[in-house]
DNA sequence: TACGTTATTATATGGTAGTTCAATAAGGAA
DNA sequence: TTCCTTATTGAACTACCATATAATAACGTA
């Protein structure tokens, strides 16, 4: 009974990839790890077998597991960034600052898998060096993205806003907001968790939608 | 020459305790095990050499190192609710108010230590059964706690709030705050994080300093 | 077709994980 | 003082961890 791909002696073990491609194929099974069991499901067994390679493979293609879970982390903060800048370039800055704020909260990052990676990585920047420096440089630009934002929606409106103050206070709630539904989903929904995000820009900001 | 504790054959080569005694040094040499490596570092064998003893002991005390693990969650939350349930009773709504805030950016909570453990905390609670357990049960008396607190201060100056509402607003930004600060300490302070709080709840129920 | 580069595999190694359990001994009770 | 309960020890055991490295083989190139 052959298994579900023939294993005939004509047809290759295995396929070589660019080291591009297979550094690629390693995060996104490391972040299917993370997704699934947290901190303590990112190993090199549990990621190999994700991603049905041998495990020599990370040690050869990232210098260590520390080094796959920098790249991790790199790669989730990317997916957010691109989304951010991307929203609404070339329309309103109050369409903008909306925009980002559903991006947030939408399928595609308000999901248990997600923020079960981020709660998982932000556990360990305080004692992973690799892990810290990715999040230095990605951080600052989350940040600037979102005070930027602030910033544009008040000069059209004529007010003067401390923008670095109420950026943090977003990113604050934001992240916080993730948590509270994450650990106990029943009291909170990506509905009500933008709307709280208004609730705190509005009397900042004026009406936003 | 002889360590620092003399070991003539006379004294016992251990002190028994009672369980409870026993069990609450576990649970603190726990603590100290989360707060300096997250959760790689809650392992048997760096538990009990900070706790100094051998290596059966958790076991026996608590049914697994699982088992410790949702005690270490179960006193973390003790600490806080505490504090916040005896914060002010018999004083103003708002001072009351105030003082629960306070208390949440206090030394005592708002340091690197523990914010290092609650986040290693939160990442388990999805894959560990007994840790969730225990936070659904301390999280309702936290939030229960919150909402009182500003429904009090609401009906004292005769407003109308949805208080299950902000009161899920103020927790998630008071988590979210300690995530930030902890992860990049020099954009924030915890006085700044207790600014926010007041810019957050101000707008809803006026001045509250 | 034959060659050479190097991605990939597979095994070995040393370390550490959590749990079990028989032996030990502390310290209160009789 | 002697006995008994049981907290505590410490070693054994199995499982899994990350990493190093030699052998293998895919596949572009000549």
């Amino acid at each position: 009974m052959p298994k579900t791909k023939k294993k005939t002696s004509d047809q290759p073990k295995f396929a070589r990839q660019s080291a591009e491609v297979r550094r690629e194929m390693l995060v996104e099974a490391g972040i299917a790890c993370l997704a699934k069991d947290g901190i303590l499901g990112f190993t090199i067994d549990r990621i190999c077998a994700e991603a049905r390679v041998s495990r020599g493979l990370i040690t050869h293609h990232f210098k260590s597991i520390d080094g796959l879970l920098a790249a991790v982390y790199d790669t989730m903060y990317g997916k957010v960034l691109s989304v951010i800048e991307e929203s609404g370039v070339s329309t309103t800055p109050e369409a903008r600052l909306v925009g980002i704020i559903d991006a947030m909260f939408s399928r595609e990052f308000f999901n248990r898998e997600s923020l079960n990676i981020w709660l998982a990585l932000w556990g360990e920047i305080a004692n992973n060096p690799a892990l810290l420096k990715v999040h230095r440089k990605q951080y600052a630009r989350y940040r600037a993205d979102i005070e930027r934002a602030l910033l544009d929606v008040a000069n059209a409106r004529g007010l003067t806003i401390d923008a670095g103050f109420v950026a943090m206070m977003l990113v604050s709630l934001v992240d916080g907001l993730g948590v509270e539904w994450f650990i106990e989903p029943k009291l909170l929904s990506a509905k009500a968790a933008r709307e709280a995000c208004f609730r705190l820009l509005e009397p900042i900001l004026g009406p936003l939608r």
